[in-house]
DNA sequence: CGAACACTTGATAAAAGTCAAACGACGTGG
DNA sequence: CCACGTCGTTTGACTTTTATCAAGTGTTCG
């Protein structure tokens, strides 16, 4: 398992702004763990209470919301070297559940010591405000892909996403991917059913837009399938320099 | 125009949590406002510059995604007491058009003022993602209702959670309330087509579950509407305790 | 070996979208 | 002041998309 650059808070925020030695230390300090969670383990329940900001550090994570009827609304996905809950950790309740979907390895951060951060270390407040702000994006490009675009869009934006989420580090060669989520889930996350999902696969595969073995998962024309997505690539980076301290 | 018991930051936060006097001159000599916003008035575009925080005065917004084809997807509805984009006014670039969706007054507080008030002031930003927060729920419940529900369904859990957010302040007599949306915009927010809306209306209509006269919508009876859409309320309170300070 | 479980496919039903037309309210300019 | 155009709503006829029900295949794992 190669590509495991960002062992902690510190190396995974440092990453995106550089922090004072003061901050890094600060983070290193209150970061408990890594502990290991089982595949299928909830980390998080719903109307329960909020424990702690998580780092994913290995393996793969959903957040999800039960209905009425049984079924649930899957709300986003977190991949190594993602933060859960950036915003609900703030909050004493949590409203979604979060659960394994493999065996993974988080870091956390209490809730009570982020108290203590934010008097010490604004700046990393903010960090955690541009995290927050990137789940909301995510959602929000959910919302639209389920709200106005058919099955096979919305399947091909869905897979780009991972896809582009996972980055280099976490495709395997020829740029494969594992998903690790069942057609089920799949359905579950973009708001259709398990058979709906298949069928709407099964054509893309037949159309030369993607391959597929076992769970694995390849674009042989990534640029036609971003295209049927309707998608223009965002995330370019983060001018942070507004937030740079002083000092 | 009654009820409007809440001029600016300040006050606004300052019913969430007991505001220290520091706190709250802070806040005031940060905000700036109100100023008017036209019907129909763009304060923010998808990806351009990120200026403000804003809190909604008086009047009506709306947040939204553009799509490819010229349709778009309404993401949020701000009202009164609200606020408009406390996860976007820490990025740089915003992710989502604001508009108002009729004339106006907002307060701002400009994002160069905010890095400030984060250094002075952390028990502010806990407050700001405690907002942050409750805007993350709302998008995930549309999430749920839009992935997984029907149009009646989907409609019926819209129009409760604005009565809802509407709260007292915003309901004329006997709870008339009035969205300020075509139907057209209704289909936009919950990826309907307007006429699947009309028609999904009128029935709700003939059967008794709402009564309509021009915009203005009334819940002749709120409870069986409330288990159409497969709700129980949330947000009882939060509890803040944990962050109060130790003065 | 057998029981789950995920995937696949067909037949059919339900939900939502599309196209088109008509109505009424509203406002503006001749 | 009224004729006219725009906009939102409403309804009908029809099409497309997605869901439902059901059955069969393959794989994994105790």
């Amino acid at each position: 398992m190669s590509g495991d650059n960002f062992s902690g808070f510190a190396d995974r925020l440092g990453e995106a702004t550089r922090l004072t030695d003061a901050e890094r230390a600060a983070l290193a300090r209150l970061e408990e763990g890594p502990v290991p969670v089982k595949r299928g383990e909830m980390i998080q329940r719903d109307n329960e209470r909020v424990d702690a900001l998580y780092l994913v550090q290995a393996g793969r994570l959903m957040s999800f919301i039960d209905l009425e009827d049984g079924g649930r609304q899957i709300t986003n996905l977190y991949f190594s070297g993602e933060f859960v809950g950036p915003t609900a950790a703030v909050g004493d309740v949590a409203h979604e559940n979060v659960e394994a979907l493999a065996a993974s390895t988080v870091c956390l951060i209490d809730k009570s010591a982020l108290r203590q951060l934010m008097q010490d270390h604004p700046r990393l407040i903010a960090m955690l405000f541009l995290l927050a702000r990137d789940d909301r994006t995510a959602l929000t490009q959910r919302l639209k892909s389920i709200g106005r675009q058919n099955a096979r869009k919305r399947l091909a934006a869905f897979l780009i996403e991972m896809y582009d989420r996972l980055g280099m580090v976490g495709l395997g060669e020829n740029d494969a991917f594992n998903l690790m989520l069942t057609q089920e889930d799949i359905g579950d996350t973009l708001g259709l059913t398990p058979v709906h999902v298949n069928r709407t696969m099964r054509t893309l595969e037949r159309e030369g837009l993607i391959e597929r073995e076992g769970r694995m998962i390849r674009f042989p024309d990534a640029a036609a399938l971003r295209n049927l997505a309707g998608l223009t690539s965002r995330y370019q980076g983060v001018d942070l320099s507004w937030l740079s301290d002083g000092s």
